[in-house]
DNA sequence: CTGAAAGCGCTAACAG
DNA sequence: CTGTTAGCGCTTTCAG
């Protein structure tokens, strides 16, 4: 059952039933009706690999992510998918698992597949590989910042985006909220630091810190990898501390929920004796008990901004060059693991 | 740069090429390696569209799911995708949110790409779409049991098989565990019923009971639909009751959590005064406080079924037949979300 | 406005 | 063991 089927069915040239299948404005009504009545009576469905084939794109998008299993990202690609299918787009995973091997199969794949354009949520992708993508002209959209440095400038277009997101802004609310509430001591839970975005997050919550006047000893930082497992070894390093932080911040949501639950664990009660941010602002953030105060980033907008990016590279002209930075905002969502340190009268030093 | 740009570079022809790149062990070793070297040299990566149009053959598999921000599919998934390229095919996700239209979409899709093969991990699939499937002979997967009755015999042969879930042990076991402890009131937050593998576990869950000589009154047993958010209102259901239970089984973890953030919401501690069990032992359970007891089901194992039950109907033969069939065990992990009854002591008759 | 014909990049007979 | 050749199903000039 092919386009040949359809064709001969309804009396007309294979290349009308083409012309119809994709809506070219030029065809008799007459014929055109005629062949989607034989389209539907017999259920032809056209191969979209003969299509990709001779049409030369593939109409698919891949999308390079870490970790399927954080339940950010399952978020994000379902907006990315809805986003894609919107505009006639299939989508691709690969899940890099932060291991070389996989990510150079899984950019092997998409370049098999013929891959219109290409998500990079992640970093600490090799900017070797990366070259690879870059070098077919395959337009590419990155979350906050492509490779520092490395000069990935394609031979001819520059089909390169970039969405930078202002993590500044809700950080800095989070910082100033805890503040407000009278908190001295504030730890972060970081993410891992060749993860760019784990490290904006980081110098975003020092400056934060810093704006306000207050001081950020170096072992209220702790280094983590986005997992709730280290999450918890952090809050267990955080406790252990002489003088510990009466709140912390989270580079991300899983993390926030491991040190919770070390938190509630070690007896702590939540907000009362410690304050707790995440960040990301997960579905799941408002069903933890207490239900999670977080930094929220819409992962719609996020999904929905990559997609519009790579289809204005591909649909890119000499009069229509494609914006290449959009920007997401951040913002606080207060819940309930926040509120005054148990200390804070003491705190307080005459004339504040 | 093609298969042509090749061969001419390594002066062989493009039919040398193809076999080198197809691993056909028929070409003389020197040709072979001078091949791969110019395919290095030039990086070459060939056209899956060509190699799908000419072969008929995609390697491409769908999956069809209801709601990917459940995590227990992303686990699911990228288990059934990381099996999928191990036996050297890619993964086309189709999320149904549970919408008749999305779910026809979804199909069109699947048919458009010429899936090799369909995993139908979500009931709620209309038949009549359903048929569209097996009508072009595409082999499916399911989970738990195809729709009921409904003859979905394909013409030919019978490319379907099915992934038999044995609900009954773990949930037997997660009734036992609290019959052992003590409990005599045990609850149900039940899943949709129109879906299969939801039905199953409720009707599990009520054999486990009467078999263990216990009431069940109706009441117990609160309809939900998989989501924290109702499993909140199942828990404000069964905490509203003259006679609430002192325990609570949940059809899925999401609904577990729900519960159990009702409760502690309500006041009540876990386990002292109300234990939970959920269903699924997503790996958030264990982050959650207390660390939820739940039953396993494996997801890899499910994953890795699905794949294998695909593949084997794909290099089926007179005979070499697939197996229809593959079963799945549960198993209850206890945590400490269960534990006696607060009132244990009270409840205990003379004589027991 | 419609049809005939030329491929898209590759695999799989079929000769040599 | 290697090369030549005929398509896979479709889009897209180019004539009519």
């Amino acid at each position: 059952m092919d386009i040949r089927t359809v064709a001969a069915e309804a009396g007309v040239s294979i290349a009308t039933v083409s012309r119809v299948m994709n809506h070219v404005k030029t065809v008799d009504p007459k014929l055109s009706k005629r062949v989607w009545e034989v389209v539907n009576r017999l259920g032809y469905v056209p191969n979209t690999q003969a299509r990709a084939l001779v049409s030369g794109r593939s109409r698919l998008f891949g999308v390079i992510i870490s970790d399927i299993t954080n339940p950010f990202f399952p978020e994000l690609i379902q907006g990315f998918e809805e986003k894609a299918v919107e505009v006639g787009y299939e989508t691709m995973i690969g899940s890099t698992k932060r291991d070389l091997k996989q990510m150079e199969l899984c950019i092997q794949r998409m370049l098999e597949r013929k891959v219109d354009g290409v998500a990079v949520m992640t970093f600490g992708i090799e900017p070797l590989l990366l070259e690879r993508l870059s070098l077919q002209g395959i337009p590419m959209v990155f979350i906050d910042v492509a490779p520092p440095g490395h000069a990935i400038t394609p031979p001819p277009g520059k089909a390169i985006s970039t969405i930078s997101i202002d993590y500044e802004k809700g950080i800095r609310e989070g910082v100033q909220h805890l503040a407000v509430l009278g908190h001295r001591r504030i730890g972060f839970l970081a993410g891992p630091r060749y993860l760019h975005t784990a490290l904006a997050r980081e110098h975003a919550f020092r400056r934060s810190i810093q704006a306000i006047g207050l001081a950020l000893p170096e072992e209220y930082v702790f280094e983590g990898d986005h997992t709730a497992e280290v999450g918890m070894d952090g809050m267990s390093a955080l406790l252990a501390l002489a003088d510990p932080p009466t709140a912390v911040m989270c580079s991300n949501d899983m993390t926030a929920i491991g040190a919770m639950h070390t938190a509630l664990g070690a007896g702590l009660r939540i907000p009362h004796d410690l304050s707790v941010i995440g960040f990301d602002d997960i579905r799941l953030a408002q069903y933890m008990f207490p239900p999670m105060t977080s930094i929220q980033m819409s992962r719609r907008d996020l999904a929905s901004a990559a997609v519009m990016a790579l289809k204005a590279h591909i649909d890119e002209s000499e009069d229509h060059p494609a914006p290449s930075n959009t920007g997401i905002e951040t913002r606080l969502v207060v819940r309930q693991t926040t509120s005054i340190p148990r200390g804070a009268l003491s705190d307080l030093k005459p004339g504040e």
